[in-house]
RNA sequence: GGGCCUGUAGCUUAGUCCGGUUUAAAGCGCCUCCCUGUCACGGAGGAGACCGUGGGUUCAAAUCCCAUCGGGCCCGCCA
């Protein structure tokens, strides 16, 4: 008798032989005497043809070890949909290794609103096409280091907690650290710039916390960052760089993720060779093309983000467009100013299918400079003492740029809502269940329980 | 912070505009029974909703009004 476990898709490798597998009820489909179970396991789904008495009250989502025999299905009884419907397990013996209780809703044709989406996380990402969101966001990612690697940078890991609320920009959440205040870091930024002059070329897979009071479609309090950082890069170099590692991340999805991407309807990309645009270029062209006059914004709103990549796209056949000189009092104060006309910065985004998935820019690294413009922006250099001791100490040109992991995949898979592309989505309402049920939770518990947590 | 929309079985929705044959309907799921070739199997039967909550208008409210609590989207902010 077969020993070991082989996974659902090697069965095809053992046409005649007597195995083991095991995984979920997919789904039971129950003719009477023949009862029809699909098992689902990491590699996909097996057909097992199991006799009633074998499989009496399995239902779905228990979990089951099945041993039997793998037969060749008769040609008219192929699935073409299965990646193993070229055969079938005869279910010679069943063991029920856990239970599952009646589920909320059907899980394996899914349809449920957002909030009952995430309100089940754990249950609904068993979803195969909901599962393969994350196989999508797996080939951005893994492509994300294949390139920082072999642009020679080094993986750091870098801290989520920081002593000051720093950066400007974005709200911060505060934290008590033991009875200091602390908050949680919006970016790596400060972390990856200190490790040019250890590494010169840096990269980090980081979670970014933004208390934004903004319920949208695009924004997460926790949303996973994919930064680099280079010295001795000048602002054109940068450029090439962001736009390689991020034309390269969709291209591996594309070929590592076809089907999926097929699945969620996902066009093709256009590689086009990419515009760059000074943010008043676009502006013009905006102008230009859709007649509204947005020529005086210091940023691109949401729709002329839209009307950029459409131009984009029709002109220069690219889903792709880098917008670059930022008005520098609109972004952080470690940004360069265009040392031609300081009112803009060397600063740059790069916009895919109409929404932002990267930011980035030439910093500044002259110690003065920084310390300079730190105080003119009303902040204090002291609350930056050890990211300005990089400074101090020789920090050559630099610059970098950092991608947002759930937009990228929200865009390449044309999800509705960022919350779909994080596994498990913070934002204003919810850490994994809404906020609203978890204070109705704090108010029912008894008041004893609150006075010994003072205590501490 | 501003605006628009929305809440009906476990899930997804119809009914709401124009109040009254509505003992609130359907599909999926669930329970019982039948079925040895299905693959979203099929067939027969059944349970399950005081229509988010609280007021009000009315002879009569899922339906109209007010408040309140959820939820969704857009703008702003932000990445």
């Amino acid at each position: 008798m077969p020993i070991n476990r082989i996974i659902n898709c090697q069965t095809q490798d053992n046409i005649g032989k007597e195995v083991k597998v095991a995984g979920w009820v997919n789904i039971r489909r129950d003719h009477g005497q023949i009862i029809f179970i699909d098992l689902r396991d990491r590699s996909g789904i097996l057909q097992v043809v199991c006799q009633a008495s074998l499989v009496e009250g399995v239902k779905d989502e228990d979990v089951l070890e099945i041993e039997g025999l793998v037969k060749e299905r008769p040609s008219r009884m192929v699935n073409p949909n299965l990646i193993t419907g070229k055969v079938e397990l005869e279910a010679k013996e069943v063991r029920v290794l856990a239970r599952a209780q009646t589920l909320p809703f059907t899980l394996k044709d899914l349809n449920v609103s957002l909030p009952v989406l995430l309100d089940w996380r754990a249950l609904t990402l068993r979803n195969e096409k909901i599962k393969n969101v994350f196989k999508v966001q797996e080939a951005l990612a893994d492509e994300f280091r294949k390139s920082a690697r072999e642009l020679d940078c080094t993986e750091i890991f870098v801290p989520t907690i920081s002593a000051s609320a720093t950066e400007g920009g974005a709200e911060v959440f505060k934290v008590d650290y033991y009875s200091h205040p602390a908050y949680l870091t919006q970016s790596p930024q400060l972390y990856k710039q200190m490790m040019v002059p250890v590494f010169e070329r840096v990269y980090t897979i980081s979670h970014a916390y933004r208390s934004e009071p903004s319920v949208t479609t695009r924004h997460l309090s926790e949303s996973i960052q994919l930064d680099c950082e280079f010295g001795f890069a000048d602002f054109k170099e940068l450029l090439d760089l962001m736009e390689k590692v991020g034309t390269n991340m969709f291209k591996a999805a594309e070929s590592e993720c076809p089907l999926i991407l097929k699945e969620y309807g996902a066009e093709k990309i256009s590689y086009g060779e990419i515009p760059r645009l000074t943010l008043r270029a676009a502006q013009e062209i905006i102008y230009r093309e859709e007649g509204r006059d947005v020529r005086k914004e210091k940023d691109l709103s949401p729709e002329d983000e839209i009307d950029i990549c459409k131009w984009a796209l029709k002109e220069k056949g690219s889903d792709f467009v880098t917008i670059t000189h930022f008005p520098t009092q609109k972004r952080a104060f470690y940004t360069m100013p265009d040392p031609e006309n300081p009112v803009f910065s060397l600063s740059y985004d790069l916009l895919f299918r109409g929404m932002e998935i990267c930011s980035g820019s030439q910093r500044i690294n002259n110690y003065d400079q920084l310390v300079s413009t730190i105080k003119e922006r009303g902040m204090n250099p002291g609350d930056f003492e050890m990211y300005l001791q990089s400074f101090k100490f020789g920090m050559p040109p630099e610059g970098g740029f950092s991608f947002g992991l759930e937009r990228m995949t929200k865009n390449i898979l044309n999800l509705g809502n960022v919350r779909e592309a994080s596994l498990f989505p913070r934002d204003m309402e919810r850490i994994d269940l809404k906020l609203a049920e978890l204070k109705k939770k704090e108010e029912e518990k008894p008041k004893k329980k609150k006075s010994i947590s003072q205590k501490k």
